[in-house]
DNA sequence: CATCAGGGCCCTG
DNA sequence: CAGGGCCCTGAT
């Protein structure tokens, strides 16, 4: 579908704000609901049940943040609903956090402090809704990114629907309940494997309304933690990312996964990723980042994925699979 | 060619 | 609480 544009609001992130790190994390597997470059990201959305192609540009510095949000609607908009979807928009890139606490801690954390200069009004976040963040989650399992790239996108194509706007070709989701017609054996067909039934029973439990995304935003960390541990197919990885990502637990590290911890171990001990230290050892190191624990941590992994794009990284290639 | 682990999680014993 | 099984892919 064919998207024109009818609005431009001006957004005024809190300084410092860093367009580029907030809008593009290069550790992300590429999926075919966004685009970036530098200065811009494009992004479809789904609010209030509509579908939208939104188009964000920076207009402005570090100390003088000032992004542009285009909206590519499919038919008019009300005032309340562009009102709640800039709402939603600051909410989920975090552009009102209070970075300065945050750094004021750490300024002089041997390891933070430099990661923290270079990258001045980073802000963590993720665009998409629970429901969609947890299809993702499913599609990391226990697969290569590659593979995970696949599977997002032959669900894009079968379910989801394509947007075009401002020349670009981006896949939306599709809505939280729209899989109820579709068997599981249909999915297996699209080589998702035993992610099929994960996905058939989350797709049932939010088309049903049984979580309430916006309610659960207001809970605390361990009712979060227990409602997400709850769903079938999501377990403690899956409920980390969650936690940080779509709930903005800036200091809740509980679980490092074995691929992350081998990063981590040559980060953080310099140790060789084939032999890591153990999770315990690295969950007392991030004591010291209280009460940002995976803030820090999302800072030095962040600036570790954005070398990687300038320079080749041996150790940290030999660890991606792609 | 075959084998095997991969950006987990469920289930069983 | 440890360990096997799961879908499918591509690396070895």
């Amino acid at each position: 579908m064919k998207l024109k544009k009818i609005k431009s609001i001006k957004l005024i992130p809190k300084a410092p704000f860093n367009f580029d790190a907030t809008f593009h994390k290069p550790d992300h597997f590429p999926s075919g609901d966004n685009d970036w470059q530098a200065g811009f990201r494009w992004q479809t959305w789904r609010w209030e049940g509509k579908l939208l192609g939104l188009k964000f540009e920076n207009k402005g510095s570090v100390k003088r943040p000032q992004i542009k949000t285009t909206i590519y609607p499919q038919n008019s908009l009300s005032n309340s609903f562009i009102n709640s979807l800039i709402n939603e928009i600051s909410y989920k890139y975090n552009l009102d956090l209070d970075l300065a606490k945050f750094y004021a801690l750490f300024k002089k954390d041997e390891v933070l402090a430099p990661v923290i200069k270079r990258w001045q009004g980073l802000r963590p976040g993720h665009q998409g809704s629970l429901y969609e963040y947890l299809v993702v989650g499913l599609v990391l399992q226990n697969a290569t990114v590659k593979r995970s790239v696949n599977m997002l996108q032959v669900l894009f194509e079968n379910y989801g629907q394509c947007l075009e706007y401002d020349e670009k070709k981006l896949w939306g989701f599709w809505r939280p309940g729209d899989l109820a017609g579709v068997k599981e054996e249909e999915l297996r067909g699209l080589k998702i494997g035993y992610r099929a039934k994960y996905l058939k029973r989350l797709d049932d439990c939010f088309g049903k309304g049984k979580i309430d995304e916006f309610d659960l935003r207001r809970r605390d960390v361990e009712k979060q933690k227990e409602e997400l541990l709850k769903i079938y197919g999501v377990g403690p990885a899956t409920a980390g990312y969650i936690l940080f990502d779509i709930f903005h637990r800036f200091n809740f590290i509980e679980h490092i996964s074995p691929w992350e911890r081998k990063i981590y171990s040559k980060l953080f001990f310099d140790q060789d990723p084939e032999k890591p230290v153990s999770e315990d050892k690295l969950l007392k190191y991030f004591d010291r980042y209280r009460p940002y624990q995976q803030l820090a941590v999302h800072y030095i992994w962040e600036d570790l994925w954005w070398q990687r794009k300038n320079k080749h990284i041996p150790w940290l290639e030999k660890l991606i699979r792609a």
